[in-house]
DNA sequence: CTTGACCTTCCAGTTACTGGAAGGATTACC
DNA sequence: GGTAATCCTTCCAGTAACTGGAAGGTCAAG
């Protein structure tokens, strides 16, 4: 498939997909006899991977210590298994981090009355006068 | 307290904290005679909130929307409430998203034997020969 | 009273894209 | 067969969000 499709399949920009065979993250692709990019449902998993991984703030460093997971086959199993869970551990960090942020809203929007008064109490906690 | 003290609790780098005040994220800090910034416990609630939702793949515009829900006291609850539970969606679909990610290492680590084994059963679903 | 650790501003560099130009390939229509 | 629209290519420049370093003022300790 073109590179528009494996763009849309994976929520990644070509434009961004092109940047991450420039910079060495992802294989460079396969080429059609025309000269254009050909991606396959492989390829599309693992860029999928990648937007995902992005979006949720681990760095480009960071999808190369996880990618590394899949692509390095001759990494020993154990040490596939350990990285592996260095990385749960951190996504486990970032959910309980996500969570907190969570409640801090929910007790927000939880203290607001829902009416057009224009009055939140938690408001006090942050604004005004400093101390 | 000065802005380093503020940099360790908040865990925001000072550098950043001043980029912060320069893009107006936040309002310029109060400063003390000797012109150093000066940061109250307030500040630093703050602080440590964009801390948290930066590492968290929120965007710097995100952040203005997040603060706008302590800022802007003006706002009528309504909205508020209506833009914190906004937020809340946000954040569960990033919860929801790193759920995926890690049941996808974990399922990884899972089919690891954890020895010395160099063979991981799920590496041949992303490395290899493309489709 | 000076050494070292703070602080200030300003400017340059980095990371991770993102947009646009210039030009070739493909499809769709007359 | 021509041509307009929509792909694709590379390359280069710009943006977002820092990040490091220079140049210089401030402050607490010995």
């Amino acid at each position: 498939m073109n590179i528009s499709e494996a763009a849309t399949q994976s929520g990644l920009p070509a434009k961004t997909i092109r940047y991450y065979e420039d910079i060495g993250l992802v294989d460079p692709a396969r080429r059609q006899d025309n000269g254009y990019r050909d991606y396959g449902v492989r390829d599309v998993h693992l860029l999928r991977f990648l937007h995902r991984a992005r979006n949720l703030g681990f760095t480009v460093a960071d999808c190369r210590n996880l990618l590394s997971l899949y692509t390095d086959g001759d990494r020993h199993s154990a040490n596939v298994k350990a990285i592996a869970l260095n990385r749960i551990a951190d996504i486990d960090q970032k959910i309980a981090e996500l969570g907190e942020m969570r409640s801090v809203l929910a007790t927000l929007a939880d203290k607001c009355h829902g009416d057009d008064r224009p009055d939140c109490p938690i408001l006090d906690e942050f604004s005004g006068a400093g101390e």
